[in-house]
DNA sequence: ATTTTTTTCGAACATTTGTTCTATTTTGTG
DNA sequence: CACAAAATAGAACAAATGTTCGAAAAAAAT
C-alpha cells in the first residue's frame, strides 16, 4: 500500500476513533515516517489532489472531504403523562435519525397509537413526524393536542363551515374542532418497523 | 448565563461546526475571559462535573460527552437498470439514516413503485427497507427479484402447496414463484414522506 | 463590615505542533 | 549504469497550545 493511502486511512480512522484529527507527529509515527517533514509531503499531496483539507498553522486541523451525510436525532414521544407538556423528557420514548438537510428545527416524532389513520397507510404503533413549524391545513394530516392530555394524529378538513377531525377509519366519527384541541404541526413522513 | 455553560454551548457548538474542538484561547476569546487560566479553572469545573473530558497536553482534545447515537447511511435504490446488479451505484438514488444498533450489516432500502401493497399500507413513493440476512418466510413481506430485472415488493405465502407473491390490492394478481423469482430479503421497515 | 468563596487576571513556562530548509536515500527509467 | 524523480530524514525554528502559580477582583455568605 501506498504511504499517501496508509496516512490516508490513519487520518480517517483516528478521526473516526478519537473524533479528533492527528497531529503531524502522530501521523509519522503510526505510518513509520520518521521526519514531519516526510509526513508534510504526503499531505501536501493529499490536499493537492483534494482529498483533505487542513488550516495553516493551526493544529489537528485536518480534515477529509468526504461528503458526509450530517444526521441529526429528534425525540419520539409516546403516551403523554398528564400534566406534562407534550415535549417534556417524561414522554420521551427515544430517537430517530433524521438526514439534517431535509428538514428544520422543529421537528419531533409521535408513535401512532391505534388504527383510526389506517386507510392513510398509517398503522398502529407507526411513528410520525411531526413539523411544528408547519401548521396543518384542510386536506393535511396533521398532529393535535385534545385538552392538554392527549395527541392525536389526524386528517383536518372543513366541513359546512366547520373545522373537523378526519379519521381515515369508518369505525371512527369526526370530531368537532374547539376551544381544547390546538394544532401541533404538520405530519411531515412515517417511519414503521414491521 | 453562568460563564460555565457559556464555555459548554460555545464548545458544543464549535464541535459541531468545525468538527474540531477550541483551543483554551479561542474559548477565552469567545466568552470574553482575558486569562487563559480562568478558562481553565471553567474547564476543570466542567470535567469534574462530568460534562467534558478533555485529555491532558493535547491541543484542541476537548470532548463532549453526550450518549452518542450512531447511526449508519443505507443505500436507497430506485429503478433497476437492465443488467445491473441490484445494489450497483447505478441504481441508487439516495441514501437514508439508520440507527446503527439497531440492525445488521445487511441492510438497504428500495423505493416502491406502484400500489400493489396499498392495504399492507405501504405507499407508491414509499421507501423499504430490506435485511438480505432474513429470508422472507409465508406471511412476510418481502422483496423479490424478478427474471434479475425488476425488484418487487410482495407479500410471500404458499396456497395449496404452490409459494406465490402475493400484492395487497384486489386489483392485483398472485404471481406464482418459478425459477426466475430470488428472494432478496425481508421488508423490515418503511419511511415515507408526507 | 468582615470573612469566605468564587471568579478572573497576568505572567511565565513547558510542551506540542506546524513549517521550512537542505541533504540523503530510494525508486523508477532509458 | 547514469540520470531524474520521488520519498525520506534531520534539524532548526516559529507558532500554537496547555499548564501552573500567585495575586487581585468580584461575588456571596456570615
Amino acid at each position: 500500500m501506498s504511504k499517501q493511502l496508509e496516512i490516508l486511512e490513519y487520518i480517517n480512522e483516528k478521526i473516526e476513533l478519537d473524533g479528533q484529527a492527528p497531529s503531524i507527529r502522530e501521523i509519522g509515527a503510526a505510518v513509520n515516517l520518521k521526519s514531519t517533514s516526510s509526513v508534510q509531503y504526503h499531505l501536501d499531496n493529499l490536499v493537492k489532489k483534494g482529498l483533505l483539507s487542513k488550516k495553516a498553522n493551526q493544529s489537528r486541523s485536518i480534515s477529509n472531504n468526504k461528503k458526509i451525510f450530517n444526521f441529526k436525532s429528534i425525540p419520539v414521544i409516546g403516551e403523554i403523562s398528564a400534566g406534562t407538556p407534550l415535549l417534556a423528557e417524561e414522554n420521551k420514548i427515544g430517537e430517530i435519525p433524521i438526514v439534517e438537510e431535509k428538514y428544520n428545527k422543529d421537528l419531533f416524532a409521535l408513535k401512532v397509537n391505534g388504527d383510526s389513520m389506517i386507510e392513510a397507510g398509517i398503522h398502529d404503533g407507526d411513528i410520525v413526524v411531526i413539523d411544528k413549524n408547519i401548521e396543518p391545513k384542510n386536506g393535511d394530516i396533521g398532529a393535535f393536542m385534545i385538552n392538554d392530555t392527549e395527541a392525536t394524529v389526524k386528517y383536518l378538513d372543513t366541513i359546512s363551515g366547520k373545522k373537523y377531525l378526519i379519521p381515515a377509519n369508518k369505525n371512527y366519527q369526526n370530531f368537532e374542532i374547539n376551544e381544547n384541541t390546538q394544532p401541533v404541526g404538520k405530519v411531515v413522513s412515517l417511519f414503521r418497523d414491521i
